[in-house]
Parts: C-alpha cells; structure tokens; sequence
DNA sequence: CATGAATGAGGATTCATTCAT
DNA sequence: GATGAATGAATCCTCATTCAT
C-alpha cells in the first residue's frame, strides 16, 4: 500500500496529473508528458511498461495520496458513539479540503472512473474505487456504533461520497465555488440523512 | 429545446453512444462510428463539422432525451406540501430508472462532463448541467413549499443529485447492482436529509 | 477561337479565377466554386466533365480574354516601319495595363504554365503558350520590316515577353508597385535591346 | 545564410524537389516524399512540422543553392567599368547553366512565386525573392561604374532577371531546347538594352 | 540508466465525383 | 437542366513505442 516513488517517477506523475486535468487523458501525448517533466521519453519507458501502465500506476500513485491523507486524520484517537457526528464532520470536511487543494488528482480520478481504465484496472487488481477502505471502514464503525441508521452498508457509502464528490465536481468544473458555510450545509444535510 | 434530428443523425447519434459506453470518446474513431450507423465517413461530415462537433451536439441531444423524459413525469398534477413527499420518491425514482435503461446516455455524460469538452461546451453556450432546470425547478419548489428544510438551494441541489448519480455509476459500471430495496433506501435517506 | 459561353459558365469561371487568385489551384475546391458562383455542384459537374476540365477551360477561356483584348489594340491600321517603334511602346503598353488590370487572369495562367497542367493542356491541344500567336505576329512583323535587328525569332519572343511578364507579377505579388514611369522605361530598355 | 543540413534532410529535400518537378506542389503527397528519401513518414515529421513548413524550408534550402553558385562566380576578382561587359556575360550565362542543370530547382522556385506559399514565407521573413541581393549587387555595381545605363535599379533587375527567368522556363518545360548560341544571343540583346 | 531519432499503424478530415430526385 | 446528399479514396498528421548509442 505504501509504496515509494523515485525522485523521476514522482516528477512524471506530477507533470502527467497537471496535464491531464486541462488537457484530458488522450489530450495529453506521452511526449508532452516527458517534456513536462523534464525527462527523455526513453526514460518514462524506462519506469512505465506503457502508457497504460502508466496511468494504470497513475492511479495507484493517486489513491495513495488520497489515502494517506485521510487515514492519518481521524483514526489516531477512538472513535466512540459520542464523538461520532464530531469525527463525520472532521472527515468529510478534510475529504472536500483535500481535493479541492489537489484538484488535478480529483480530475484525474473522475476521468479515470469515468473511461474504460477503470475496467482494467478491476479486472487486473480485483481493487474497488475511491478510497473505498477507508471510508467503509469509517462509515461501518458508525454502523456498528449505532451512531448512524440501520442501513445498507453499500448505500451509506453511496449516499455520503456521491453527495460530496459532486459538490467537489461543481467546485473545480463549475463556475460556481462553495463557500465554507456551504460546504457545511451539505455535509450537516448528509448527517441529517444517516443520523439515528 | 426540442430539435428535430433527421433519421440519419439519429442512426449517427445512436451508434456513437453505444461505441463510447464500451470504448469511450477516444476509443471510438469516427471510422467506427460510420460502419457502426451505417453510413459513409463523408455523410457524417455532411452532418457534423468534425468529431468535436459531433460530441458536442450528441450531448445535446443526450440532455434533451433526459429532459423531456423528466419533464412528463411529475409535473402534470400540481405539487402540494402534502403531495412532495410522494412526488420526491417518484421523481428521483423516475430519474434513477431512466439512466439504468439508458447507460449509454449516463456514461456519455459523465465522460463529457469529466472531459475538457465540458468547459468548450459551456463556452460556446454559456449553459448548465444536466437536466439542471427541471431538477432545480422541482427542488425549489419543494424549499417554496416549505416542504424542505431551509437551505441553499445549489446545496440541495449538489446534495440530491450527487447521491443518486453515484448510485447510477455505480450500477452500470460496478460489480453490484442495485436493488429496487437499495433504491428506496437510498431515496429515502436523501428526503431524511431534507425533509423538515 | 472565339467560343461563346452561357451566363452560368461565365459565372463559374469568373468564381473560380477570383478564388484561384487567392488560394491557388488546390486551396480551391469545387464546393467553393460552386458557392462563390451560387450556383451547386451538380450544376458545375453538368458543365464540365471534371475538375481538370474545369482548369483546362478556364485556360482557354483566360487565353480568350487576352486576345481578344490584344488584337483589338494595335492591329486596326497598317504597320509600317516608321510606326513600329511607337506600336511597340502601346502594344506593351497595353500588354502590361491588361493584366495590371486583371490581376484573377495573370495568377492564372501563370499556376497554370507553373504546373503539370500545362503539360497535360499541351499533349491534348498541341497549343503554344501565352497569346504567343498574336505576339509573335507582331514581333515577326518587326523583323520583316527591318524595324528590330536580325535575331531568332524565339529568342526575340522570350526577350521581350520574359521581362514584361516578370514586371507584372512582381507588381501584383510584389511590394513594390510599379510607377507609369517605371513601366516606359522597362518598354524602353526592350526596345533598346531589339532597335536596329 | 549557409545553414547545414543532416544527411537525412538533404534525402528528403531532394526527394521532395524531384517529385515536386514531375507532379507539383500538391501532387506530391507527404507519403511519396517518405518513400523516395527512404525514410518513414515519422521521420519526415520529426525534422518538419509540416508539409507547409517542408516546403517553406525546401524554399530556403533551394534559394541557398543558387546563392551558393551564384556568389563563387564572378565576384573573385574586383569588377572595373573595362571588364563589366565580360562579366556581366558569364554572369547570366552561369545563372542560366545553373538551372538548366537543375531543372527541379528551378521548377520548384517558379511554383513556389506562383503560389500562395510566398505570401505566407514574406510575412513570416519578410525576405526577397530569387537570389534578389547577389543580383542586385551586381548590376547596381555596373550602374556605378556607369557601364550601365541610367535607370530604376528595379526596372532593370526586372528587365534582366525577366528575359533570363523565361529562356529557362520555356527551355524546360517547353518543346524547344535552346542552343548556345541562342542564349547568348539573348545575353546579348539583354546588354543592348542596358548598355551605355 | 538515459537519450531521442526513427518508425508506421491509425485517426481525423477533405474533396472530387456520382446519382436519385 | 438543376440540386445537394452521399460516397470513400486519398491525404495530412499524431503519437505510442522501439532501439541503437
């Protein structure tokens, strides 16, 4: 899960996120990728298989992040029935701030699930989406702790994520930015959802 | 709001949308799209400027298809405070139905909205999301009505809408699909969160 | 030699020079053609057989033009020894003034004898170049009165009408155009070089 | 002035100038300029952006040639008002042998002033055309020497380059060959008309 | 490890031409 | 005669990928 980048691979996928957001996956050519990051295109051949691979590891690398941020925020104290709506609206709130601060990342992932990668991706790894682990875990200990409704586990997670990857989709697309006191609301209307 | 296509761009419109479930825009060459809709390159350069065009006005009439089977669904009887509720099921239900039936339509959106093309797009006419209007329309009257809970009315927006399309993803590209019972419950964690 | 055209035909090729001017032979499709001389394309492809029979035409018709202006001008009164040196001043004179005049005519022909259609227009026709007839009547006429030195008659041809060519197209590609004055003294220096 | 070009785009220039001969500018697809300079049409691509900027360099490439001949010729030992009239022969007479013996280049030139090509090379170098400085400095130099006759230094560019321009022309494309002593008979009567 | 010249299959697009109306 | 929708061969160009240095 954890895996280290080289200096050189960590400059190409930086340079091929940054491209990707403005210019889409197949707006963006292998070689603008190596010029971006300053490296010869032998050099990405020498890391990447392909440029399927290259996204395919693209995605890994960007989930990662993803996790790594998350995992690292609201798991290092307890989470009892009582601080539970306080950590629901810590996690949502660093989930949105992450991605608007990382919006090529968000980019990348939406076109990823959105193309046929995402199919490879499953069929290679088997692997499931977003930071699907994560936040299952998150959501199911609310379950489990009776601080969230009975329902399906499948559906909670729907329900929260779907909400909140389209205010972040609105947010980076749109015209329209959110302020603060918005985001709030939403993530108070989701609570007011799942809430016993 | 409603152009009228000729039989062939409609063949056109049709093959393209199949190919871009399975291949994506990228994958799909317009070579494919001709053999596919039966008809010669030439003729579908007679009907489009280029591929962009192409894209650009298959979506649309991909929001046109969303919107005028929206439109006929719940707004034919008038809408109460007492009746909301019931017309907030029918309605998202409708909605969600409609995208199962068509994941061709749902994944050609979702491709565009991901894709630059959306921004060139709004550029060249200054217009919304989805089937923004209607939506808007139905959820405000529900804010008017007093049969919601007082919020912003884009977050409401973004709220209901995010979930439900997570849900459609999820369906049509995942490896589970949803029952009706999934549905209903997703349906009605929503108006959880909204109702007063 | 003096074929009469139909209105339509007229059209087309005055449609066709115009455009040819601009964007030469091949930057000028028939589809252009056929709007600029709002008339379709099927109406063209009833005229002529084929593009190549357009150009070849349009050749004919361009070298038609020419010639009817150049006879009418010097040739209504009798050619004497002592009048020549001032016909060859107005006959030039003239020469220049046409093309100056018809800038569409000029580009023309000179794409024309510049490409493999002169070839082409050549093998069909076995015809000469230029208005080279009633150019080489007068330049002969010359020789026969003993009012231009003795020289091969080919030589004198391309002495006189390589010059006059090359002013022309530099006044009408070139920058620099050319002062009445300027025009004299190119006819004089000719006849300079051919007086006895 | 005197760029050097690699082994591989001397291949492909000749290549393209040869075809360019027999079937001109647009008759020679990119594809048989590939396979005549035995290279892949990548490669082709790899050292020009595209068929424009190909020929535009094939422009610069064919006008160097000529300079290159035409400057090693008569500007070696000092020019003096006795012998201008002896240079000024084998001036021309070296300009003509030049481009008789490279028929393609000089095809290419007369194609390339008769096409819109040259408009867009002037606006991009703002340069002049044929071998324009060597040959204006070496008539401007007779003017000063008064071995030649007073007049515009662009009319009598004209008048000599004109008359040349076409004697080769006409040499080339057309039925008659000319002997030597044609062309000197047309040095000379270039020098008639020039001469104090 | 790193480079970048070379490759060529594949894709978008053009345009001369046909033919049914 | 006139139309213009339909055709598809031909063209330009891109870009993932290889490989010799």
């Amino acid at each position: 899960m954890n895996i280290q980048y080289t200096h050189k691979e960590e400059q190409i996928f930086q340079s091929a996120l940054s491209l990707i957001l403005d210019k889409g996956f197949h707006g963006t050519p292998m070689s603008q990728i190596a010029k971006a990051s300053q490296v010869s295109i032998g050099t990405i051949y020498h890391y990447f298989e392909s440029k399927d691979d290259l996204i395919l590891q693209l995605f890994s690398y960007s989930k990662n992040k993803v996790s790594a941020f998350i995992t690292d925020s609201v798991f290092d104290d307890p989470i009892t029935k009582e601080n539970y709506e306080e950590k629901f609206m810590i996690f949502w709130r660093r989930f949105i701030s992450f991605y608007l601060k990382h919006p090529s990342i968000f980019s990348f992932l939406e076109q990823f699930y959105a193309s046929p990668y995402y199919e490879m991706y499953q069929k290679k790894y088997c692997a499931s989406n977003y930071s699907e682990d994560t936040i299952n875990r998150f959501l199911n200990e609310g379950l489990s702790l009776n601080a969230i409704r009975k329902m399906s586990s499948h559906i909670l997670y729907t329900f929260c994520l779907g909400s909140v990857i389209f205010l972040i989709r609105n947010s980076i697309y749109g015209q329209k930015k959110h302020t603060e006191n918005q985001i709030n609301q939403l993530i108070q209307t989701i609570w007011n959802g799942v809430k016993i």
